[in-house]
DNA sequence: GTCTATAATTCGATAGAC
DNA sequence: GTCTATCGAATTATAGAC
């Protein structure tokens, strides 16, 4: 098999693999056996663990940065581009009762592990921080933007962490339509 | 020394390790050295690596018992208490930006490792659950009681990942004088 | 590029002396 | 109740054949 098909092969599966069942739990050997590949030829395409952990927090930084232009593209106001982050928690209510929010659980794992690749894994946190401010700052005063868009960033996590922990799907309806509603006396 | 005592001692250096570093990610090795035990020595108090776990929740569990008695002691008004569980992100926030909270991350981590103690773990969640849900009840309609509960669950949850990603002081105090507001609209 | 074999370490857990 | 010694399995990582 060509290296970058085996490669790209190796980060779809290590990243399902961290967030499934998170990043130390998750070995070389059961990334591998997703693969198919022997633990051996894993090192000529990636020399650690923390490399993988690299290539996965890219590869979500990319995946992030092409749905946040598909998200630009598809809602015509500000208010609804915010919408479209709010009812990701619905959208993926699925994944989301099972295994949390990859991006907050990915931090809350690698903060106490008290892992060098936390920034890395930071930034995927910051460039919805990033994108959510700027629409804020279309629809309200810019000083506010920002504690704006850390407040709905707040507000997916806290469902997602709840949603894990009681796997309860009417809940994360209602979040979703309160904070519906919270949008609303901000809207333009 | 005493049994009883080294146990004790041996619960609260686990409590500790499991909130700074993850349950995983914390050896026998550490707590035994945490304590001041050998690594042998550890198996007569604890058989398993789970039963200190099971040990530690009930710690947990009754820690937060006694605690919400004291609220209920302090704190004259349901609001009050409310209040006071809100503000537990601001009487925390060294360690929840250092470690997140210990409830939610304990869970998340749980789940991830789809170990069989995340059943336990959920008691302490709703633990506060059932104890919010009351406080409501006694400010507004019974219906809505639970869902309010799980509304500030779930603001604390967010609060404590977002603050443990970014370590912000300002941005949990914002966030708490926002709760402030929402619940004087409920407030009797 | 992929494999087998294996080194070096750490893990949870046990046995038995004192 | 505490220790040392150790087991067996799993871990990351390397070496070298093909």
């Amino acid at each position: 098999m060509a290296a970058v098909a085996t490669r790209e092969q190796i980060v779809a599966a290590a990243d399902r693999l961290f967030y499934h069942h998170g990043y130390e739990h998750t070995s070389f050997a059961d990334i591998a056996g997703a693969v198919g590949l022997s633990r051996g030829n894993f090192y000529y395409h990636f020399k650690s663990k923390d490399a993988i952990l690299d290539a996965v927090i890219d590869a979500r930084l990319a995946d992030t940065r092409r749905m946040l232009e598909q998200w630009e593209a598809e809602a015509s106001t500000p208010a609804g581009r915010i919408m479209r982050y709010i009812e990701i928690v619905l959208t993926n209510r699925a994944d989301i009762q099972d295994y949390g929010c990859p991006v907050g659980t990915l931090t809350t794992e690698l903060a106490k592990l008290e892992h060098a690749m936390l920034g890395q894994a930071g930034r995927l946190f910051a460039v919805f921080r990033t994108w959510l401010r700027e629409q804020f700052a279309l629809i309200g005063p810019a000083e506010q933007a920002d504690e704006l868009a850390m407040h709905v960033l707040a507000f997916s996590q806290g469902v997602a962490v709840m949603a894990n922990a009681f796997r309860d799907e009417a809940f994360i309806q209602r979040e979703v339509d309160r904070m519906r509603d919270w949008l609303h006396t901000y809207e333009k």
